[in-house]
DNA sequence: ATGCAACCCGTAGCGACTACGGGATCAAGT
DNA sequence: ACTTGATCCCGTAGTCGCTACGGGTTGCAT
């Protein structure tokens, strides 16, 4: 233990690109493993660690919930022959993405109108406070 | 007090299309007044607040944040005569709006396109898990 | 040897709710 | 008048994914 290319928590951290707190909570829930440690308590991780925590950031900027992380991890062991179940997870993933664009297009269609015939705020009632008040 | 065209708790919460809880939550965090109550304690909300509420609802249902709303709602008194500052609010949030349209839309393609490339699952070494790995 | 950066841990806070539990009240039916 | 069952009361804790705080310890370079 305590091999020459250990990492402590923050230059994991800094190496994966997350907030070093955010290592430690992950090792809390369960998402990263507990490394060893140091005499003095510290933790020292390995390579293996780094990639993990990666792993998970990346997943995390596309969108994926903690949860769905925890199950793509378990799929992503090397060996795995087929990728339907990560196809699942993922197309049911860009489901959810897709959804969440057409209703966003929507409320900026909304806002988008009713800024718009704001004009220049000489407007007498209000139009976006008027699609709010919902008459 | 207690008019003939009073609401309880419950009336109000489904006449704005809330739920109940919320509609404590908001009091307690000053969204919305507190109302009268019966001699039992009860809640007893009048029109205005049914009113309040729905504006709440409908505000929260395009997206603006419970600070945001509480701005708007001060904005929304009758007689005010321009909306130059609604409008600053309304354009701020519509510009976050687009941008998360933005963000998702480019996390939609490049799932999309691991996803795509997953084809019917026969695939070795799975795209999506690779896209997530950064090789 | 000393100084200070980096680490330790537990806990609390964020936003916007939602849920729970144990008791009180209300309104309708008999 | 009484009973029943729905509704309401309040405080507290849980959700998600972190982030921050504080007071103490360790690691490493000088």
């Amino acid at each position: 233990m305590s091999a020459r290319n250990a990492l402590t928590i923050g230059r994991l951290a800094a190496a994966a690109g997350v907030n070093l707190e955010t290592v430690r909570y992950y090792e809390r829930i369960g998402l990263m493993p507990a490394p060893d440690r140091t005499e003095g308590g510290h933790r020292s991780y390995a390579p293996e660690h780094r990639a993990r925590l990666t792993f998970i950031r990346r997943a995390r900027e596309l969108g994926f919930s903690l949860d769905e992380i925890r199950a793509l991890l378990a799929l992503a062991q090397p060996g795995r022959r087929s990728c339907s179940e990560v196809k699942a997870i993922a197309s049911a993933h860009l489901q959810d993405i897709r959804a969440k664009i057409a209703d966003l297009s929507r409320l900026a269609d909304v806002l988008d109108e009713a800024v718009r015939r704001c004009g220049d705020g000489d407007v007498p009632d209000c139009p976006v406070i008027h699609v709010l008040a919902g008459v």
